[in-house]
DNA sequence: AGCAAAGGTGACGCGAACGTAAATATGACG
DNA sequence: CGTCATATTTACGTTCGCGTCACCTTTGCT
C-alpha cells in the first residue's frame, strides 16, 4: 500500500469481509481496485463505496440497487441529465429508507410494549412462585 | 370460514402471498392451518403470526430468525423459564432493531445531505446553460 | 354423469450472494 | 535455491425463499 491503496488483506481486515466477497464485488462492477501485476490494490474510493455497499445491505437493498445507487456518491464530473435521473432515483431510495424507519419506530413499540406484558406475567409468575 | 377461520384464498387475498409461500411458511413451522379434511384453515393466530411474519422480513430477519420470535407472542400458557428464556431473545431482537434505527438515521441525514450538494449542482448547470 | 375450480403433494428450478476446493503465480526470506 | 505465505482464476457447491410444473383429490354446479 502507497498509503493510499489496500491489499485485499488489509481490506478483509478493515471491512471484515472476505476476499471472495471482494472480488465477487469487483466482478459485479461494484468495485474497481487497480492492478498492480496481477493482484489487486483497493484506492480510497474503493473503500468508500465499499462501506456504501455494507450498509445498503443491512438495509436490505440488492447489491445491483446498491450499484446504481453508488454514482450518486461521485457527483464529479456528471452532466446535467445524468445528474438529474440519478437525483430522482436517489429522491425515491430516501422516501423508501423513511417509510422504513416508520415501520421500524412502530415495530420497536410494538415490541417494547409485549415485552412490558412479559415482565408483568414474569414477575406474576414469581410471586406465585415464592408465595408457594 | 366460519368466521374464525379462513381458506388458503382468502389468506392470500388478505395478505398479498401466493399459495406457495404460505405452505412453505407451514412446512418450516412458522404456520400452523387446521385441517379440514385435506384443506387448510388459518386460524386468527395464524394470521397474527402471518403480519408479524411478513413485517420480520422487511427488516431482514431470516425466516428462522422470524420463527423463533413469534414464540414471544404467544405469551399465553407459558412457564417461567421459558418465558424468560423468550424475554432474552427479545431484548437482543429489540436492541438489534434500535441500532438499525440509528444506522438508518445517520444514512438518511447523509443521503439528504448528498441530495443537496446534488440540486446545487443542478442549478449551477442550468444556470450556465442558460448564459450560453 | 360430467367437468371446471380450488386445493393438495412432491419434486425440480432459480437468482442472489457468496463458500470452497483445485491449480497456478508472485514475492519475500533464510 | 527452496519454500512458505499470500493472491489469483476457474468452477462447482450451498443456502434461502419461494416459483413452477406435473399430477391427484375434493367440491360444487349443471
Amino acid at each position: 500500500m502507497t498509503d493510499q491503496t489496500m491489499t485485499i488483506r488489509q481490506m478483509c481486515d478493515s471491512f471484515d469481509v472476505t476476499p471472495r466477497t471482494l472480488r465477487f464485488y469487483e466482478a459485479k462492477e461494484l468495485l474497481f481496485p487497480i492492478r498492480e501485476g496481477t493482484k489487486r490494490l483497493f484506492t480510497r474510493r474503493d473503500r468508500a463505496r465499499l462501506k456504501l455497499i455494507l450498509r445498503g445491505k443491512r438495509f436490505g437493498f440488492s447489491l445491483e440497487e446498491i450499484r446504481q445507487l453508488l454514482d450518486l456518491y461521485e457527483t464529479d464530473d456528471q452532466q446535467e441529465v445524468q445528474l438529474a435521473r440519478t437525483y430522482e432515483v436517489a429522491e425515491r431510495h430516501l422516501k423508501e429508507m423513511q417509510e422504513q424507519r416508520a415501520a421500524l419506530d412502530e415495530a420497536i413499540r410494538e415490541l417494547e410494549a409485549q415485552m412490558n406484558w412479559g415482565a408483568e406475567r414474569l414477575n406474576q409468575l414469581r410471586a406465585r412462585a415464592k408465595a408457594a
